[in-house]
RNA sequence: GCGCGAGUGGUGUAAUGGUAAACACGUACGAUUGAGGUUCGUAUGCCGCAAGGCGUGGAGGUUCAAGUCCUCUCUCGCGCACCA
């Protein structure tokens, strides 16, 4: 038999399952749908890193076990490709973004194709694709429409670095998520989106979802509820979660920019005491009303504030009713969406301003906000000589006149188009439900597809709907708080229009671990220690790379790139190549009960490790029994093609490649997954460990259901255990069958 | 400060309360080869000649039996944070 040569035999097999559009999948199959996704990429220019491939890796294992399971599954693919990096090596360059992005997004479907990724590639999506974003375009106006889309003038968060407002979520610790940049504010006129309508759906819906609970903790404390009451202290009205202790109120602070006492006096509505009102710093103005009352024994930084300024403390008062004094409400941290950025490479927000001039009486005499009527979408986005951004905060849309001008839709005078362009997190608000119908032209997404890939919430649950929603989902951790929940807010939205079946877009949510470089580092472009997978693939092979990296620790955990590690990994499949030899040829063995016990535990323990994400401990399971089967005479062949078809969604091609040479016609990834027979599982004997006083001296084999008594008796016939006894009494005796024997002595 | 996780060999890590370190990497020795190692085999927690003892961040506790359960404590990671 040749050596197992994975330069040859990968393209040969991704050749042919691409002729054969193997992973295609369409909505008449007879077998019930499943629906397994990973966040789509940003096609950068550096191409697939070592962190992609673990995330791919791992949903391409699930969904290759559900088909084997015989599920319809659907396992898209597509490019989240909006956004700065690409606009901005675009400035460097001098080159349209378009093109940059059309290149990026082909290197990296030659990197998925030469994983073995069984994408169903007739599905592939392109935000920045017009026949995308025309509907990215169309469910803004929805939004427009129900009144859920404003403009209004805000202080946004600026960074003066990228030339771009950022929403609230972009900004950590004061400082721009990109590029560190500290955040200014700037006032400017912002497209926003009302998430804060959906703050109480976006909360209860997690309960229906299966995420992990921190995922549910991270989304609980970005909406940030609190329930609270208002109450007025004469004019100024002040936001409490603790109204109870509003005897012990013996000041009123209000949001400003320093410590400072007004010069004004409230009356305190229980105590009906005059108490001054300060301005303090640690009151938000955009948290609750922007004021709240100060209870220093109740309360830490009220009373540090008390101290400093040497306002009056009462320590005891009598608490109140919660509504005694207010009435009740719930206040949330979040904040409505900041919709638009200044920059060109997003979506062209497609409304037109009517820009007739005012009438004598001051009352505009235009129309206003127009929206681009249907059939005028996509508002393409135009070629433009200068991405550049400017420093008025002006889209470099705003420079092209013939672009720009346009007659209003409405009453046909002098308009101008919206310059803004949407953030990069629009078109991955919904892609996961283009991927249902990606090739609409008359919708963004039929309802008869969505209802066969998404579930119907209205029905009881089918055979052809496994409950609500993409069935698996994962992807980093970095999204498990933004884009998680706009998408969710998204489909809500549309939820509530009846224009998607579920109301929670995913069903179940997981997040993989970074892989670090060697040293413990994030792996970066500046650093100079990005692993590319394509270098990997070449000395290695993709079933070693991708087998490498579902064994080198928990999945959700952060690990270290290792390449010495990877030989492991290679050496495994070597040895799995070379077992083939051991199947006796003309002759027909039989599986011994040993080695049935052990074919039935992998499967068993493989089919729950994949399941659970423990795709580490799967591995080693595999590898566990492919060393047993190497200690045998001879292979019987069922062992042999039950290890090969566990291993097919780890190792693809090298699975594929035995398989068939095995003499079988059709692909493994067709062969039904293999189920464990329950009776099986146990053997009749195990080792027994002796233990004297907790300390393990000795061991013997034995049946399973060996009787008390009887095993004792075993125990007293060992030398080995005999010479810890004499002399001494036997105070208690432990016997757990098929386990352990504990003898206690004095 | 509050809320979650996690601390195990030289390394990555594994262990339904029941033989701690499975599975790998590395290392050592040996084999094969003209040579090489992405080949094969054996050994490999620590102390000890041995008998044996000691070992899962630390200190206690429960139990016949604890990495696992309980209490306290230290360290690291993550999330939230002048949010009233």
């Amino acid at each position: 038999m040749n050596e197992y040569d994975p330069k040859e035999i990968e393209p040969k097999w991704q050749k042919e399952w691409e002729k054969k559009r193997s992973y295609d999948v369409a909505e008449d199959s007879p077998k019930p749908k499943y629906y397994s996704l990973m966040e789509f990429p940003y096609p950068s220019g550096d191409g697939l890193h070592t962190g992609h491939v673990r995330g791919y890796t791992a949903m391409d294992i699930i969904s290759r076990k559900r088909r084997m399971e015989g599920y319809n599954v659907m396992f898209p693919i597509g490019y989240d490709a909006f956004g700065l990096p690409t606009e901005n090596y675009a400035i460097k360059t001098k080159r349209p973004p378009a093109d940059i992005t059309r290149e990026n997004c082909e290197n990296f479907e030659k990197q998925f194709k030469s994983l073995g990724m069984s994408f169903d590639w007739s599905r592939e999506v392109n935000t920045t694709d017009p026949k995308y974003y025309k509907w990215t375009q169309w469910l803004f106006l929805k939004f427009l429409e129900h009144g859920l889309a404003y403009k209004a003038k805000i202080p946004i968060n600026w960074c003066p670095k990228d030339k771009i407002g950022l929403a609230n979520e972009e900004v950590v610790d004061g400082k721009c998520e990109r590029c560190g940049t500290l955040v200014e504010l700037k006032e400017k006129e912002q497209w926003m989106l009302a998430i804060t309508k959906y703050a109480d759906k976006l909360l209860s819906g997690l309960d229906e979802v299966d995420y992990p609970e921190r995922v549910k903790v991270q989304q609980e404390n970005w909406i940030g509820r609190s329930e609270g009451a208002l109450i007025r202290f004469d004019d100024v009205e002040i936001f409490t979660t603790r109204p109870d202790t509003i005897r012990g109120a013996t000041f009123v602070v209000v949001s400003g920019k320093a410590d400072k006492f007004t010069g004004k006096y409230v009356t305190n509505p229980a105590t009906k005491e005059k108490i001054p009102v300060w301005e303090a710093e640690y009151v938000y103005s955009d948290y609750g009303t922007g004021a709240i009352m100060g209870v220093p024994a109740d309360d830490e930084r009220d009373m540090l504030f008390a101290e400093k300024y040497s306002l009056p403390i009462v320590r005891d008062y009598t608490k109140a009713g919660f509504e005694d004094f207010g009435k009740k409400v719930i206040k949330y941290k979040l904040r409505d969406w900041v919709f638009s950025r200044q920059r060109y490479w997003g979506e062209p927000i497609p409304v037109i301003h009517c820009d007739k001039p005012a009438r004598p009486d001051g009352r505009s005499g235009g129309c206003g906000i127009v929206p681009v009527p249907e059939k005028d979408l996509p508002v393409l986005l135009p070629e433009v000589k200068n991405y550049q951004p400017t420093d008025t905060g002006e889209s470099p849309l705003a420079s092209i006149e013939e672009w720009v001008n346009v007659a209003c839709p409405k009453c046909g005078g002098k308009a101008r188009r919206e310059t803004d362009t949407m953030p990069n997190w629009a078109g991955s608000s919904w892609y996961f439900l283009r991927y249902c119908d990606p090739h609409n032209d008359k919708e963004f997404a039929s309802m008869e597809k969505l209802k066969y890939w998404m579930g119907d919430a209205g029905l009881p649950r089918t055979e052809r709907s496994s409950g609500t929603g993409v069935d698996w989902y994962n992807g980093g951790m970095e999204h498990t708080v933004l884009h998680l929940l706009y998408s969710r807010f998204w489909n809500k939205f549309l939820f509530d229009l009846g224009l998607v079946p579920v109301s929670e877009p995913y069903k179940k949510r997981t997040s993989h671990g970074l892989i670090l470089a060697e040293g413990g580092e994030k792996m970066s472009k500046s650093k100079g220690n990005v692993v590319n997978p394509d270098a990997i693939i070449k000395s290695f092979g993709a079933d070693t790379l991708r087998l490498y990296e579902m064994f080198m620790g928990p999945f959700e955990q952060a690990i270290e790139w290792n390449e010495s590690s990877l030989i492991g990994p290679r050496r495994f499949l070597e040895k799995v190549w070379k077992l083939k030899a051991k199947i006796p040829k003309g002759q027909t063995l039989s599986i011994g009960s040993q080695g049935l016990t052990l074919m039935h535990s992998t499967i068993k323990k493989v089919s729950e490790d994949i399941e659970a994400m423990r795709f580490n401990t799967a591995v080693s399971t595999l590898m566990i029994y492919a060393n047993a089967l190497e200690k045998h005479g001879g292979i019987v062949q069922e062992e042999y093609e039950t290890l090969l078809r566990l291993l097919a969604p780890f190792a693809p091609h090298m699975t594929e490649e035995l398989w068939q040479s095995l003499g079988h016609a059709d692909s493994i990834h067709t062969q039904p997954w293999p189920k464990y027979d329950q009776s099986k599982l146990k053997s009749g004997e195990a080792t027994i460990v002796v233990q004297v006083n907790g300390r393990v001296r000795g061991k013997f084999v034995a049946s399973i259901d060996m009787g008390e008594a009887e095993a004792f008796e075993k125990v007293k016939s060992l030398p080995e255990i005999q010479k810890w006894l004499v002399g001494k009494e036997v105070l208690k005796r432990v016997y757990v069958p098929g386990k352990v024997i504990n003898i206690v002595t004095s």
